[in-house]
DNA sequence: GTTTATGCAAATTCTTTGCAATACT
DNA sequence: AGTATTGCAAAGAATTTGCATAAAC
C-alpha cells in the first residue's frame, strides 16, 4: 500500500522513446514504438519504460476510439499534477492520434454529478490531410 | 470488400443480453454480462451477439477510462445513423458507467479541423452515489 | 432448405510477472 | 554498494477464428 520510492534515472530505452514521440508529434501505440526502435528491444522492457514515464508525468496514456492504447509526451504535467483534459483528435485519413493542447470541452451536467476527469476524443480529418 | 447480407434474427443471447442492459441501465463489460447470464453461455456466443447488437444499432460500445470495453443500450440510433456524442460518466465509488443522454460536449477546435465523431468519458462521482 | 446462431477447441493479441544479469549513480 | 533497468521465459486476460451442430425463418 506504501507508495514505492523510486529515484528518476535515465536509461537508454526512456530517452530513445521520448525522442520518438517529440518528433512524430502524435500518440503512438506499444507496437508502433517497438517498431520504430527497430525491434531492438524487448516488449517488456517498452511496457515498463512506458509505465515510468507515465509515472514521472513524461507522456500520459490515451485510448483511441476502438480501444487501442496510445502513449503521447505531456506538455502541461509532471509528477504531481496531471492535466489531460485537453481533447485527442483521430484522424480518419492519416490514422493519427494527436493532442489538441488547450483546447478543453465544455458540458453541463444533470444535478449531482461531480466532476473529476475528463477524457475527450474527437475523430474526423485533421488540419493536415484537409490541406491536401 | 463487400458487406455482408445477413437478416436480422432473434435469439435467446441477443435478446437476453438486451433486457439485461436495460435493466441496469449502466454499461456492462462482457465479463459482467457473462455473469449475469449466469456462466451458462459461452464465451463466444457472448461475444458474437454483441457484436451483431452493435452492428444493428442496438447497443454502442463504450471504453473506460482504464481501457475496459463495455457496452450500452442504444437509444437515439438505428442500424443506419449512430449518434453517440453525449457523455459517458464513470463513477469512480460504484463504478459504473451510464450515458447521460442529450448532453452534448462543446468545443472549438482550430481552422482546419474537420469534426465527424465525439466521445466523452467523465469521471466523478454520480448522482446516486453523491446522495448518500 | 438455406441462412444464421451456438458451443467447443484452439489460436492470436495484448499485457503482466518472476528472476537473474546488467547498467546507472 | 545499492537500486533501477533490461531481457528472457512464462503466465494471464481479452478477443478472434474454424468447424460441426442446432435453431430460425
Amino acid at each position: 500500500m506504501d507508495k514505492k520510492i523510486k529515484r528518476e534515472r535515465s536509461s537508454a530505452t526512456k530517452t530513445h522513446i521520448l525522442s520518438i514521440l517529440e518528433e512524430k508529434k502524435q500518440a503512438l501505440a506499444h507496437k508502433d514504438i517497438q517498431l520504430l526502435l527497430d525491434n531492438s528491444v524487448d516488449r517488456v522492457t517498452i511496457y515498463r519504460a512506458l509505465d515510468r514515464l507515465v509515472d514521472e508525468g513524461k507522456i500520459h496514456k490515451v485510448t483511441g476510439m476502438e480501444g487501442i492504447v496510445q502513449y503521447a509526451i505531456c506538455h502541461n504535467c509532471n509528477k504531481e499534477e496531471h492535466h489531460h483534459n485537453h481533447i485527442h483528435f483521430h484522424c480518419v485519413q492519416c490514422e493519427t492520434i494527436s493532442c489538441i493542447e488547450n483546447v478543453e470541452p465544455k458540458f453541463k451536467l444533470p444535478d449531482g454529478y461531480t466532476v473529476e476527469n475528463v477524457q475527450c476524443m474527437v475523430s474526423g480529418v485533421c488540419k493536415n490531410c484537409n490541406s491536401l
